[in-house]
DNA sequence: TTGAAAGCGCTAACAG
DNA sequence: CTGTTAGCGCTTTCAA
């Protein structure tokens, strides 16, 4: 049954001439022992190479170290970034991630998320599609922090894309430009609304003109297309729902020989790798996804200290000004 | 130090009137419980919401469920998928996945991977930074199956990107292309003197020309800088490193004047989802990443029952022709 | 400041 | 087929 011959607690009580409990406190609570028999101890340990069974210690404290990360998709350049600062923080915290990929299935999401939550010591959830009342239920059995999603007051880290579709437009009315289109992604997204309402608000202090165009699938297909409605309509600036999006409208702008950032500057609301090196460069918004990785992992911690998770955090994208956007004419 | 008032097995054995043990074998060994006690030990341990201990069961058992994964990066589109499909291969055993990203730190990678490997049951490592004896003595302690890297005898998955280059070559010299010219990736890069042999072995089968530009970072703007080289080398047909590199090449191309694929046919050694809805669409090789995930799996869990882990498994792109390329003239 | 002893929840001999 | 009995390796009272 056993297999590996590691060396354990014991080993070294027994080699230091001391009691398990001495060692486990050398590490544990290093106060409590003596100085001299403490650094004996641990040098012994070292010299032995031993490792404390995470598992032994698990099973006696109730705590396996272990935290769960739910994410929909690894495909979509969003969640990346996001599972790899979690990961991170969560390493500086000596815990590990368990990752779990739902695949856009909500049945999937609903039972990873009910297996997951009896083995880790607390959740991180970035999906959507799992219902509002199952979340609270789970919250209720254990630690659980929101990314990107908003369920009552549970704790949660949030991405104010919004207020950075705002900025967006702050900074293309602030060059000059006074007719601006939004290209908004699928119907029914849940995202567009308050975009859209941003904008408005935009549009309307300063006395610029908003077209919405759209809805339409987030393809560089569908890009292409709308493009050429872009054309028509007589804007001198576009933003994209999503880096698709506008890689269509880049391409499908310069087949009907707009050119871009002479004739209309182009900008997008999902950042992506290769807009920092494509010609022109284009202006984005930078999704705070490491940030939003460790204010997650930051806020589980507290949880699982007993703290209250205080109220949500929320991030705010930063804006990327690059070739695609410049004054109009 | 308790918190969670879960249901134990000795909750359930009380109840059901018998023995640890025998509600232990229900689940463990059901042939070893005569049918009647089981089913009534089972419908009990249901209706109490018994979950058993994966942590208790760990510390028995000496195996913890867990399988460590370890990749480099997950900005790069290789290892989404690949995460992706081991978690589900994993999940269809019943075991869970800790990923550790090693963010191209051979420091780090080594340090994660002596790390995980004492607390997990097994290791798929898809990393290419640390060495070759650090991974021979981890996988002397613990079940090691490598991805996408060969060292030694010890097992791995393979991903035959060569023949998949080949296969694109038989495509276009098929369709009649008698110069052909492969754009390579970053200096030093091992993945591109295979490759270049396969294609030159291809090549001269055919009596065709090969001509290899760079090597050149695998990035877009290279990419664009080198579409000038291509254009005046006189070849019909170019295969690109990967992606970011066709990208540029068809950007750089198309500012040229040279059509694609009227002019110059573009292929991709590496898919990336743009790629089938771009303007023309390109012709890629597809990673069997799922495949690898699942054999990776597979091989790890054999390992782990004690079996031979068998050859290394070899797994072959796909080739997907697209509208990128055509016959020549 | 240290030791002894009692579990944590489960599995696996070994009896019966 | 089922019960009894030891642990797995660690943490944590409780005493000394």
């Amino acid at each position: 049954m056993r297999q590996q011959k590691s060396v354990s607690m014991a080993d070294v009580a027994r080699v230091a001439g001391v009691a398990k409990s001495t060692v486990s406190r050398a590490f544990i609570h290093p106060t409590l022992v003596a100085a001299p028999t403490r650094e004996r101890i641990r040098r012994i340990a070292d010299e032995m190479g031993f490792r404390p069974s995470r598992v032994a210690r698990a099973l006696s404290t109730g705590r396996t170290g272990l935290l769960g990360l739910v994410v929909p998709t690894l495909s979509n350049p969003f969640f990346g970034p996001l599972v790899a600062a979690v990961q991170q923080a969560a390493e500086e915290e000596d815990r590990q991630i368990v990752l779990m990929i739902s695949e856009l299935s909500a049945e999937r999401e609903t039972r990873l998320i009910e297996r997951l939550s009896s083995e880790v010591d607390g959740l991180i959830v970035a999906t959507s599609l799992c219902g509002d009342p199952f979340l609270r239920k789970v919250a209720k059995r254990i630690p659980l922090v929101l990314v990107d999603r908003r369920v009552g007051r549970l704790p949660s880290v949030l991405i104010d894309t919004p207020s950075g579709v705002a900025a967006i437009a702050d900074h293309l009315i602030g060059a000059g430009h006074r007719r601006l289109c939004y290209v908004s992604g699928p119907p029914g997204s849940w995202a567009d609304a308050p975009r859209i309402a941003a904008l408005r608000g935009r549009a309307e202090e300063s006395g610029a003109d908003l077209v919405v165009a759209g809805p339409i699938p987030p393809t560089v297909d569908a890009g292409i297309e709308v493009s050429e409605t872009v054309a028509k309509a007589g804007v001198t600036a576009v933003i994209g729902y999503n880096s698709a999006t506008v890689l269509g409208l880049l391409h499908g702008l310069g087949t009907q020989g707009v050119r871009v950032p002479e004739d209309v500057s182009v900008a997008s609301a999902d950042d992506f790798i290769l807009f920092q090196s494509t010609k022109p460069a284009v202006t984005v918004l930078r999704l705070p996804l490491e940030e939003a990785g460790h204010a997650a992992v930051g806020m589980l911690a507290r949880l699982l200290r007993g703290e209250r998770p205080g109220k949500p955090v929320v991030l705010g994208p930063e804006l990327l000004i690059r070739e695609s956007t410049r004054p109009p004419g």
